[in-house]
Order: C-alpha cells, then structure tokens, then sequence
RNA sequence: GCCCCCAUCGUCUAGUGGACCAGGACGUGGCCCUUUCAAGGCUAAAACUGGAGUUCGAAUCUCCACGGGGGCACCA
C-alpha cells in the first residue's frame, strides 16, 4: 500500500458553461479523496486570457457547492500549497520552466508565429506531420537567456528526444509505449509569460503533491509528453486515470451546443446551473453522472455517502458513454421520493414562490405526501399542486362531465354527492369515502365517473392527487362551494 | 494525413479462462393493483462487432479487419 495520503484535483480552466462532464471529473477525484480520508482541491487554471470567460470560476464553484462536492483547498478557500489559480502563480512556472533549460531538457525559441505557419502549411502540403522545425533548438543557452532578459519575444520548448521511447500508464488503461520520435518540441511557457497546460499542471500537480490526477481523456495522447517532463525534473510520477467523454444520446459523437440546445427544448440541460432551475435535486444529477462511467453490479441508486462508501478507482469505465436523459429522470425521480417530507417540502417551495403563489407552510407539509411518488422533477409539484394554493379553481366545463354520461346526468351526481358531502361533519378520506362509495353502487356508475366529476369541480383539473386526501387540506367549506359551482356550469352546459 | 484510445441488450453497465443457454439498472411490451396521474408487485422481449489464433475450455488472452471516439496550437 502506499503510505503517502491521497491528494486529488479538479482543475477546470474557466472558458464557459460548467457543464456535467465537468462535474463528474470532479466527482470522481472528489469521491477518491474522500474514500481514502485524503484531501481534495480545486484549482483554476486560467492561464489562457484569450478565452477566459468572467464569472466562469464561481459558476464553477456554485456548481460544485450545489452538487454538494466540496473541496478542502481552493481559491477562495485558501489552503498550504497556494495560490490556486494559476495567473497568480506565474513566477512559479517561469523559475520551473528556465530550470528545464538549465537541466537541458528545454530551449529558449524566438521563433515567430508567422515563420512557424509558414512552416506548418509547408508540412501538411508534403502530407508531413506539422510540427516544430526546430530551428532553435541548439541555441546557446546563455545567449538565449541574454536575448530573453534583453526583451526579446521568446517561448520555452521541450527538447523532446529525437530517439528511444516512452512508456506511460494510465490507470485504467495499462502501459502504452510512444516513440519519441512521434513527439513535438511542445511549446511550455508562452511570450506573455504565462504557462500552457503542460508545465502548468505537471508543476502544479508536483507543488500540491497530487497522488492521483483524473482528468478527461483528451489528455491521453499528451501523456507521454506530461510524463517527459515529470521524468526531466526528476519528479515522482502520480497515478494517471483518464476518464471517457460523454457522447450525446444517440452515442454518436460528443456533445456539442446544438445537442445541448435540443437538450434543452426536451427539459433537460448538460449544464450544471440549469439543471436546478429544471427541477433536479443535486442526489439525482450525481447519481446519473457517477454511473456513466462507474460499474456497479447491483444496487445503484447512490446517495454522495453511499458514493463515498463504495467508490474504487479501479471501478471506473475507460469507454465513451452516451447520455441518456431518461435514467436521469428516473435517478432524480428516485431521490426526491427518498426526500423526509419536511427536505421535500423545503425543496419544492421556491417552485411555488416562482409562479407567484403565496405558500402555507403547514398545507405545504400536508401536501408533499400526496404528491411525492409523481414528481419526476421538482417543477413537476407545480401542475399537481398548485391549485391548492388558489382561492378559486376554473375547470373546463367539458372535463365536469363524466365518460359516457351528459351534462345534466352529470349534474344530477355532482347534486347527490353535494348533499352527502353536506351532511358531513367533516371531509376526510375516513368520513368522505365509504358514502361516496356507496353512491356510485346505487346509481351503478363506475368510481371512475362518480369521483372523476368531483376531482374536476375541487381541484380544476383532470388529473390530481388523490382525491378525498386532496378535498380533507381544501377544508369542507371551500370543496362545498366548487362542487356547487360546478353543478352551476353542468346545468347551463 | 499521422498518432492514441475504446468495443457485452436501444442506453448505462456486471463480468479479469470453466460457477454465463451472460447478471443488474433505465427504457419498451404484458399482467396485477387502482378514483385520475403516479408509485408498487410480477413478467416478457433484448447483447458478447467480425475473422484468425492460444487453450481440454474464451465474453474474458493475442493478432488482424470493420466500427466508434479522442488528439495532433504561444487552447485547455
């Protein structure tokens, strides 16, 4: 075993939507660290100024909140092995990257854009892998430093080794050997002084001793470059896991915007923000992603503590996985009916308060039990609920009447039922029902049409919770003035 | 074009040479329950990409083909 305390990462570069691939490559590192009693931390890696997207990073960081995934160093958090975001960190990745020169595993380039373009296009017209001619290569060091210190525009490259190869591992994966030769002088420190990707994270991850780096799997093929430059410094190699991509739901090809436009007309979202305002409760996004790419035999309906629990890196799938929206409704179907009722009722408010109900709390309560078992999503409370918090209910005069009966026949049982309803003392489903029951034998209808007029004159709808629960929170007096009301439209039907 | 990765029901997956006429979940069909809509119970259909090897024995190991995905920037 290994004895060193497990450090995992989320390193998300903030250039747009936080979106549920970059969730579950938190959740993952997140579910590991917390497994092993290790620590978990976030890291901004907004060393591209070109795409940098404002307010990207607390989107980020709301996201993870929401999810529930928290991080024990972060930006905002603080923590030993800070900053932790990498503008703020720029000395670091100089100091880092001129020491590979020093080494002689890196080369000053002063090489320009234009020339290396010119250079590219030349390449793909000979059908040649475009890549770095390495014309700087052998410079003199200490003039390239010179030149440097002078001003002048430089970049500091990788000297790839032009012989031998590599083999590196992936968790998942197993080893894979590259040949050197297939590798380019990669560009490491950029002529704004900022760091790319590639010695940005290798330094990071070495400085914040990250044990296990789980990341997206388009980083597969720059393994064997990440590995190069951990092996030039001289430094202990983590354990690498890359994870699949998520494929839109036909699983042919990645998601792109125009499957998250279509995503989006059908109630569902691949953006973490909206899922929220869509009516998802967090236990069902993470459910739904942690499985896409995690194997359990049985039993998969996955609290973050079950998670935690059962979580075993060697678990994880390396094949793409393909959407699908349908088990994520029913994950999230699946938590809410998990919910304690006061949670549910906590949860489900604010959808009223957004349609500009006033919400009682107690009804509130006693209507959560009526509707749990049919909510798919939060918002879905709406259509099954909200007339309870209406002072006056408006059914359509065609859904009062009763299958295969007319409006005046209808009538007729709406008036029987209002008279035993009447003589109640009060409207439970104890007191209400038997009746009622009794009612629909002696005029020999079915319960279907004799309850069916009532539930449209009480709630206004067709469809409902369960009625004489639903008539007992409505209260006596307010469903004997909706089914008068509606005996009053049956007879001028 | 070059490099890399992946491969079991429609989808997510279990499966690490015999315990698999391949298990679970979603979805779909049927039945039961039922005052609507759900939920629940039971049940059905549904897969090892193809070929060649290794082996007494292969979904599991090897190779090839096909297919799918990803990557080839002073982006991450």
């Amino acid at each position: 075993m290994d004895p060193k305390p497990v450090r995992t990462r989320f390193a998300p570069s903030p250039t747009g939507r936080m979106h549920l691939g970059s969730a579950r490559s938190a959740l993952y590192p997140f579910l590991l660290a917390r497994r092993t009693g290790g620590t978990f931390i976030l890291r901004i890696e907004d060393t591209d100024q070109k795409r940098f997207v404002p307010g990207a990073e607390q989107e980020l960081i709301d996201g993870l909140h929401w999810l529930g995934i928290n991080y024990d160093e972060g930006p905002d958090v603080g923590g030993p092995c800070g900053p932790y975001r990498q503008t703020e960190r720029r000395e670091i990745y100089h100091e880092y990257a001129w020491k590979l020169v020093e080494l002689g595993h890196a080369f000053p380039c002063f090489c320009t854009p234009d020339r290396l373009d010119k250079v590219r296009q030349e390449q793909m017209k000979n059908k040649q892998n475009p890549r770095y001619d390495g014309a700087c290569r052998n410079l003199n060091p200490d003039e390239g430093r010179r030149r440097a210190a002078s001003g002048e525009k430089v970049v500091i490259r990788f000297k790839m080794p032009k012989e031998g190869s590599i083999t590196t591992t992936d968790l998942l994966r197993g080893p894979s050997t590259t040949e050197n030769s297939a590798l380019d002088d990669s560009v490491l420190l950029k002529s704004d002084g900022l760091p790319t990707y590639h010695l940005a994270a290798m330094v990071d991850d070495h400085l914040m001793e990250i044990t296990h780096v789980i990341r997206g799997s388009e980083w597969l093929p720059s393994l064997p470059l990440h590995t190069h430059i951990i092996r030039a410094f001289g430094w202990e190699e983590p354990q690498f896991v890359h994870l699949s991509v998520f494929l839109k739901p036909s699983g042919k090809g990645k998601m792109s915007k125009r499957e998250a436009a279509e995503a989006i007309q059908d109630g569902h979202s691949i953006y973490v923000s909206e899922m929220q305002s869509l009516g998802y409760i967090p236990e069902g996004v993470l459910n739904w992603i942690a499985l896409m790419g995690w194997g359990v035999s049985e039993g998969d309906v996955l609290t973050l503590d079950d998670m935690i629990a059962r979580f075993d890196i060697h678990n994880l799938t390396p094949s793409p996985a393909a959407m699908n929206f349908a088990k994520l409704d029913h994950f999230n179907a699946t938590h809410i009916r998990l919910l304690r009722t006061d949670d549910l009722a906590a949860r489900v408010k604010p959808y009223f308060l957004r349609e500009g109900l006033a919400v009682d709390d107690a009804k509130l309560l006693k209507i959560i039990p009526l509707i749990r078992e049919r909510l798919v999503t939060l918002d879905d409370s709406l259509p099954f609920a909200a007339w309870f918090f209406k002072e006056t209910v408006e059914p359509k005069p065609a859904d009062l009447v009763a299958k295969n009966l007319t409006a005046a026949q209808s009538a007729d049982v709406a008036r029987k039922a209002y008279e035993i309803l009447a003589a109640l003392s009060e409207i439970t489903p104890a007191v209400a029902e038997p009746p009622l029951r009794l009612l629909v034998e002696q005029l020999g209808l079915s319960p279907n049409q004799v309850f069916g007029i009532l539930r449209v004159a009480v709630t206004g709808q067709t469809v409902s919770p369960p009625l004489f629960e639903s008539m007992e929170i409505v209260g006596k007096e307010k469903v004997l003035e909706r089914v008068k009301k509606a005996i009053k439209v049956l007879e001028s039907t």
